[in-house]
DNA sequence: AGCACGCCGACT
DNA sequence: GTCGGCGTGCTC
């Protein structure tokens, strides 16, 4: 192609691609990377396809394209992906390109290696003269490997100098070349000694094999803590990489926190080497030899947290994404995106499979499992002949902790039964600090955020009060600020610290470690969970930090001091998140040979949640859940749609927010609101200004929204000129 | 996103 | 008189 206009996606937030000049002589593809003028400075920008609109843009404004950078082409599937995760997330395609070139060396030629080689005509010229230093290094490269070494490791072995060397290359017995360093990036493969799969496992892994032979699909592993998910996506792997008509890369997404530790090792365990890594603290080095590893289609697996989605990958064959449940996947700020989804719309057009795994998939994916979209299959028990954790509920109201305590009788007596029995508990509570409120006897006064208005949570270790939502912080005191009486602050409610307090109380012999996020590094976390497998520890108290990706064999007992607290708070994901949290939680008991219990401190013991945790009915909770959201009028997950408005008036445009604001639930995160175009920038920026959050309404494909869109316009006053659109159909691509 | 231009307040 | 605050607007 050399037309002599071009479109070049700019990294940078435009609307669409801009027109550049292509200079004589100049040859560019689209997917091309290149340096582009750009008002004063120069940017990179990537030569994007050709689009139906006709570009406004006089030709003698266009500049002349700089440079054209010698590296591969940003791949056809992948300029697709970018354009449709902009269109659906509605924001600007350069801001996804960005993501997509965030290791800007990676995009120079790569760092070679200095080699010699003998030659293959070992006649030495005329006047050649064999010299002792000259024969050791003949002597060492005739060893070697293919006659090759590096340029250094020749001279250190004969341990000459490298003018020696350099006499050889000028008398034709040597030969210099350059070379790609080799070897960094070796294949996994799987040692198949250090593992087994049982027949579940194996049903499971044949279907996914079978599975990557046409094209496209979705399948979810859906399988309790222990089943053996991950063994079967690493057979899976395996195969994909041993199977010689498939030159295909494996993407393997994890939340963030997985991606460190167990995991890994897990993966060097089971394949012998360390697979690419990518994530956010990545040093700048191994970014850009990634990011061309990657492009290069050198990195054959590739593991990473959601932004590994932008990879430039050379031909994508797999997608695996564990833990397809977990929030972090979601990216808040900036390009907001589902990344689970996106990668199932990347899978879609690189026209390659995708494996999600869960123990607790999320209900969108559940329903797009009930509606045939996405293939489910169910490992059914743990592997290896254990059983299920023994889960109980302790009515609160009944089986009442004494004033002043968060500890129920019925647990306490559990907790002394696996002291003497030398095995370990986890008292697992999701709240930080030692109180989440505080208020003064004397004048009645309650801490509050200045301004965020939530209450302020008591850190005593660290003797300071802090908002848990926006991270407020102030010096604890002894007195009341209002009223300034002495010692009248009293704390309300538990924090992991009061919990460990009340423990060490209880049970003074016991070996008590507290652990959350904001006590503990992200050593010390480590250091801990050392302390807890080398069972230097009786009690552990914690919040979701401990909960999350490890196993200790010991751990025979879970007590959930208050299994209730995420049940509260609006957010219309509540009852999912508490199971998918309790869930896991239970999980950490009872490992192997003995039989775990878990014991869950309730309130409400007839909630559907705590009856699905007792009976481990999932499907039930799902069904009941599923039902819940079809009666508010709220889908599971959202789907894109836009609100035009195509002549608004300040006044009619804050009105209908208002009411729309209104009409969504509080804590939406599934429905993000509603972006609001308009012709002109003005009103939006009014929007912006009083409701300070950009309303965007956006979820998983392949489900509709527009009915629950529809119903909630309802009766809600809009301006005349209103106009709903579905931006993309959601089913066009499954 | 950058980076200019631009129009008002306190400084060498 | 200038330095610099960040509001607005433009970049093929």
């Amino acid at each position: 192609m050399n037309d002599t206009r071009v479109p070049i996606l700019l990294p940078l937030p435009f609307p669409g691609p801009f027109d550049y000049a292509v200079p004589e002589g100049t040859f560019v593809e689209p997917g091309n990377v290149v340096r582009v003028p750009l008002g004063p400075r120069t940017a990179l920008g990537v030569v994007w396809d050709a689009s139906d609109s006709a570009n406004t843009v006089d030709s003698s404004k266009l500049k002349p394209i700089n440079q054209v950078l010698p590296t591969r082409p940003l791949p056809e599937f992948h300029r697709k992906f970018i354009d449709w995760v902009a269109r659906y997330n509605l924001c600007a395609p350069g801001a996804v390109l960005r993501m997509s070139l965030t290791a800007p060396e990676g995009l120079l030629p790569p760092s070679s290696e200095r080699w010699v080689r003998l030659a293959p005509d070992q006649t030495p010229p005329t006047g050649y003269r064999t010299t002792p230093a000259r024969t050791k290094i003949i002597n060492a490269l005739s060893n070697a490997p293919e006659q090759a070494m590096r340029r250094k490791a020749v001279v250190d072995a004969a341990g000459t100098s490298t003018s020696v060397l350099d006499g050889l290359i000028k008398s034709g017995l040597v030969e210099a070349f350059e070379r790609r360093p080799q070897g960094r990036w070796p294949v996994p493969k799987l040692r198949r000694e250090t593992f087994s799969l049982n027949d579940a496992q194996q049903d499971a892994a044949d279907h996914l094999v079978e599975a990557l032979r046409d094209g496209f699909s979705v399948s979810l592993i859906d399988g309790v803590t222990g089943s053996g998910k991950t063994e079967v996506y690493f057979d899976v792997i395996d195969r994909l990489l041993a199977d010689p008509d498939h030159k295909g890369q494996i993407l393997v997404m994890l939340p963030e926190i997985a991606l460190t530790g167990q995991w890994l090792s897990r993966f060097k365990q089971r394949f012998g080497c360390a697979p690419a890594l990518w994530h956010s603290d990545l040093t700048p080095k191994m970014r850009s030899e990634t990011w061309r590893a990657v492009s290069e289609g050198e990195a054959r697996v590739v593991v990473g947290a959601r932004s590994a989605l932008y990879l430039p990958f050379r031909d994508l064959g797999l997608i695996v994404l564990d833990e397809e449940h977990d929030g972090s996947f979601k990216q808040d700020e900036g390009v907001t995106y589902q990344a689970r989804d996106m990668a199932v719309v990347r899978a879609n057009i690189a026209k390659c499979p995708i494996v999600l795994a869960s123990a607790t998939p999320s209900l969108e994916t559940v329903l797009n499992t009930l509606e045939g979209r996405y293939k489910r299959m169910i490992l059914p028990s743990r592997h290896g002949g254990a059983v299920l954790p023994d889960v109980s509920l302790i009515n609160l109201r009944e089986d009442r902790p004494e004033r002043g305590s968060w500890l129920s009788p019925a647990l306490i007596a559990a907790v002394e039964q696996r002291l003497e029995a030398g095995q370990q508990t986890l008292l697992f509570l999701n709240r930080r600090g030692y109180a989440p409120l505080t208020l003064c006897n004397a004048c009645g006064h309650r801490y509050k955020c200045p301004s965020c208005d939530s209450w302020l949570t008591e850190h005593r270790l660290a003797r300071r009060l802090v908002c848990h939502h926006c991270g407020f912080q102030t010096k604890a005191t002894t007195s009341c600020t209002v009223c300034g009486e002495e010692d009248s602050l009293v704390a309300c409610g538990p924090g992991v610290e009061r919990v460990g307090e009340e423990a060490m109380r209880r049970f003074p012999h016991a070996r008590i470690a507290i652990g959350s996020s904001d006590t503990m590094q992200r050593s010390s976390v480590r250091d801990m969970i050392e302390a807890v497998e080398r069972g230097d520890v009786d009690i552990l108290v914690g919040t979701q930090i401990l909960a999350k990706g490890y196993h200790f064999p010991n751990l025979t007992l879970v007590g959930v001091v208050d299994a209730d607290l995420s049940l509260y708070g609006g957010d219309v994901r509540a009852g999912e998140k508490t199971f998918q949290l309790l869930h896991q939680v239970a999980g950490r008991a009872g490992r192997g040979e003995i039989r775990g219990e878990v014991m869950l401190q309730t309130h409400e013991p007839d909630h559907p949640v705590m009856q699905a945790l007792i009976s481990d009915d999932r499907d039930a909770f799902y069904e009941t859940e599923l039902a819940q959201r079809e009666m508010m009028a709220l889908p599971p997950y959202g789907r894109l749609a836009a609100v035009v408005i195509s002549d608004p008036e300040e006044d009619r445009l804050d009105t209908f927010c208002r009411d729309l604001v209104q009409r969504q639930p509080r804590n939406d995160e599934d429905i993000q609101g509603i972006k609001v175009f308009g012709p002109a920038a003005a009103p939006i920026s009014v929007i912006r200004g009083r409701h300070r959050r950009r309303f965007l309404v956006r979820g998983t494909p392949g489900v509709r929204l527009q009915p629950f869109i529809t119903k909630w316009l309802k009766g809600i006053k809009t301006p005349g000129a209103l106009r709903l659109t579905v931006d993309i159909d959601p089913y066009s691509f499954l």
